[in-house]
DNA sequence: CCAGACGTTGTT
DNA sequence: GTCTGG
DNA sequence: CCAGACGTTGTT
DNA sequence: GTCTGG
């Protein structure tokens, strides 16, 4: 479900929203369309630095565990289920010690509604809805992360890369889907940044539905469909269509 | 997530 | 139907 | 023990 | 690496 979203704030502007303390990105391009296997921003707490500083850069979308033998796991780990990240052996090692954020200016669920076709068939449509704050705030989504190198090429670099974590829908998106990304509040994100929380039952608590009122959503063009098209009319809200409209 | 492909050989 | 590419 | 997977979604 | 299935 959750597949694709949007990234279109600058590094300076997100490093402010979510307290960074360095950013460690340059020439980061915005995208409307952000889909799996995309560099996307992230906020990381380094524990490898000194205090453990709030860290924004870029991963690749597709959690690649260490132990992986190439890149191509990470095509099926873009989303890791709130209720079973604790148990499930791809995300296990994330969720206990490299939890971040995942900034999203919104994201995509898509409704599938027939149409009349050809020969009074009924032809499947994929009508994308754009999901974004109340307020045009960035979202917080909860997400993993993992760093991997290449077994086979001793000077491979290290690869970074992240999944969200997904819960139950709230009633907001529950016409759409079952599913949604958890979206953490501000109150959340020491908690859940910081490597050393041991708490799990702490942190799967706070993997839960966003309230209905933080949240606003409409229909978009299905130019969103196409993971190459990208451009700010992605996110236009599509003009209400009439019982006989196109 | 959706759209689009879905294959192998030998040759340059 | 299922996988890959974006 | 070894071998093989390691994931989620939606749709009929 | 770690878990599940056989």
């Amino acid at each position: 479900m959750c597949g694709r979203f949007v990234a279109v704030s600058s590094p300076q502007l997100l490093a402010e929203h979510f307290a960074v303390d360095e950013i460690r990105v340059e020439g980061h391009a915005a995208s409307w369309n952000v889909a799996p296997r995309a560099d996307v921003l992230v906020v990381v707490a380094d524990p490898r630095t000194e205090g453990t500083p709030r860290v924004l850069e870029p991963m690749r979308w597709g959690l690649v565990p260490g132990w992986a033998k190439d890149l191509g796991i990470g095509d099926r780990l873009i989303n890791a289920r709130a209720e079973t990240v604790a148990q499930k052996p791809a995300y296990e090692r994330s969720f206990r010690g490299r939890r971040c954020i995942v900034p999203a200016d919104g994201f995509y669920e898509w409704r599938t509604e027939r149409e009349p076709g050809v020969g009074g068939r009924t032809r499947a449509v994929k009508q994308p809805v754009f999901i974004h704050d109340r307020g045009g705030e960035p979202l917080a989504l909860a997400g993993l992360w993992a760093t991997w190198r290449d077994p086979e090429d001793p000077d491979a670099p290290w690869i970074h890369s992240c999944a969200i974590v997904t819960t139950r829908a709230n009633a907001l998106l529950a016409s759409l889907h079952d599913r949604m990304p958890v979206v953490l509040p501000d109150a959340a994100w020491d908690v859940w940044l910081d490597p050393a929380t041991d708490d799990l039952a702490r942190l799967q608590g706070l993997l839960v539905p966003a309230p209905e009122t933080q949240l606003e959503l409409w229909d978009v063009s299905t130019r969103v469909n196409k993971a190459d098209h990208d451009g700010p009319d992605l996110v236009d809200r599509l003009p209400a269509r009439t019982l006989f409209g196109t």
